[in-house]
DNA sequence: AATGAATGAGCTTTCATTCAT
DNA sequence: TATGAATGAAAGCTCATTCAT
């Protein structure tokens, strides 16, 4: 049964508008990139008015922070949500999480454009940096423990879950950046098999080719 | 070669100047991000007047494909002369080269919110993708063919240099992102420690713990 | 009369709802000045919402202007009163409105700030001055036939009732000024005293000291 | 001999450009009120551009509480110059401040209407409060000062020369009103009668008739 | 009658660019 | 070549007003 049913564009939860300001802004910043968005193209863009984004954010500046958040927010139950409905194994659920971090989903040309337009004002803004850190500190944390089952579970000799998880999550992030500079050129596949190949020779066991 | 020769001081000023005003471009973007500098705080961080960028580049779009370009020659420079100097073999270079990404003069936080900067607006600005891209195909290619040299060299099955070379690069690029934003987590030696095993891990026989 | 009896609870609903708003824009000119005070915070003030304002008085522009002719009559009816209940001698009444005008429930700052706020938009606004002008012309006329009546009753030469009205009246306005720019310094007392003197000085017999 | 003769719109002494706009400014409030003064209406009125004075002013604020100043110092010169200038006798420089008061050159109603604007805003603005008050101060004391002297020099009792300076400060500053108020009625000559008069009564030996 | 989300004109402010010196 | 005052377009933001509920 439809909600509520066709809503006038005059009325709609403060959640919803909220919602469709952030979705606009995201989609200005992919194509326009984040100097070049205004407030007035997010409007636009959404299809409302000039006021409309500092009636309900107050400031293009805690737009974006909003934004950001969301950002965050959403990729944080794409991972949770991947480490769940995986397999119960350590080696399931790194897989599961590597996998997600090169899905269609996640590793979208213009939602990558996107956090790397917030990647790009970290040094200047504070706040950026905070909702990012706090974020990778959750995702690292994750990685590191499963790498520690996987290293406690297996014949693994000379090797640290710190140094995997690092690996690991640099290596999908840089990944990013190949999409985004170079996504003629960029093979998802080709993205898969090198995290493979490097799961598989850190950890055969786990990880048999 | 007479470029490189004495020049007359009025040329040499104007490079000079130019370069001058490059630097100043970046020590800005890098404080204070690139929406957030003006020409007027890049005239004022070289100590020189409203004017003058205008007067050396033309545009502000100008000066900043030109920063662009400084910064790809420049870790262009210094990865030649990485690959140059280093040991004779294969493996000496491909470390060479990781050792460079992660050395204090390019993994400088900085110069790294400097990059970020402009990958931010990479998906927008084509003509930054453009740059970046050549850059990255002349690394990838270097890398890729020490990588299929030291296959052909050792003896390693079923991995393919492409899907190496997609790592090793992707790694470096993403622990960059960690030292932007967890500078105080971010970890230079532990990055190196992961990269060696990664090395190690792949090719055992090249490179030995 | 049939006005001022029973009310429908209609009408006295929307003439307590419209004294209501003018009650808050006084209340909001006083504390933040006539050029911050917003409709939406009149509306606040009032504990209403957003578009109570021009639900019931059609523009800002009219809600002012009300509101200056509200702040007329009220000064009006408080002379009128003043004027009868005191004694019957015009030296009586006289004194009795010059009284007035220092009272705490006239000379009160807040009440001040609006009369202020309001004169200092009198030379763009011509129906400001309009209010202003017959609220004065009303005021004047009446002290100055008291002045008459005292110089006929006593022994007065070379003065004119034209200029001790206007001193009279000019005085107290500039008290007002006085008790608004330097309210730690304005002395109530002391400006009473100043006209009790100056009444004194003009019409010694009927003002002795 | 012309100083520097004609110049350019584009070159004035930064000093000349901020009173040319101070001046467009004080005739913009003069003629349009505070609230409706917009800085392009000031840019207009000293035909120059929009961003002028932000250039010159950082901020409308400033500009108002510079041309604020300018005011109050402008004042407090002409004062300074009358009683310099004036007779050697406390009663002839009394005199002189009185007829200062309501002379042309200060009893202008474009003038009166500015700072009747700045007194509008007087509980609003500290800043405002500030200066007029640091300026009435000035004022009051000298003219307190000059009536001590009179009190001192003739037979008069029962007067305090605080009261009778507040009177006389008042009392011009009441007739500002007027004339901002009743320009057609108010008589610059009655104005400067009810003075005299005023200081006649108070001190008959220094202001016969 | 009352609400409050939405509008959009108009404001202050910023800043790349121009240009007389 | 360099300066820096001036320009004016464009931005973010405010707010009187409208209107569906």
């Amino acid at each position: 049964m439809a909600t509520t049913a066709k809503k006038t564009s005059r009325t709609a939860t403060r959640e919803k508008r909220r919602q469709q300001l952030i979705d606009a802004t995201m989609k200005c910043i992919a194509r326009k990139g984040m100097g070049s968005t205004t407030l007035g193209d997010v409007a636009g863009e959404a299809g409302l008015s000039q006021g409309i984004v500092n009636l309900h954010f107050e400031s293009k500046d805690n737009l974006l922070n909003e934004t950001l958040r969301y950002l965050a927010d959403e990729y944080k139950t794409q991972f949770s949500h991947a480490y769940e409905k995986s397999g119960p194994g350590a080696a399931d659920k790194l897989h599961a999480l590597m996998k997600l971090d090169l899905s269609p989903s996640v590793l979208d040309r213009r939602k990558v454009a996107v956090w790397f337009a917030f990647w790009g004002e970290v040094k200047s803004r504070p706040i950026y940096r905070d909702i990012c850190e706090k974020s990778d500190e959750y995702y690292d944390e994750i990685v590191r423990s499963l790498c520690s089952q996987l290293i406690a579970e297996g014949d693994y000799k000379n090797i640290t879950a710190l140094a995997i998880s690092t690996a690991l999550a640099s290596m999908t992030n840089g990944m990013w950046l190949s999409c985004l500079i170079s996504p003629k050129l960029f093979d998802r596949q080709n993205a898969m098999i090198a995290v493979d190949e490097y799961l598989h020779s850190i950890f055969p066991e786990h990880f048999p080719l």
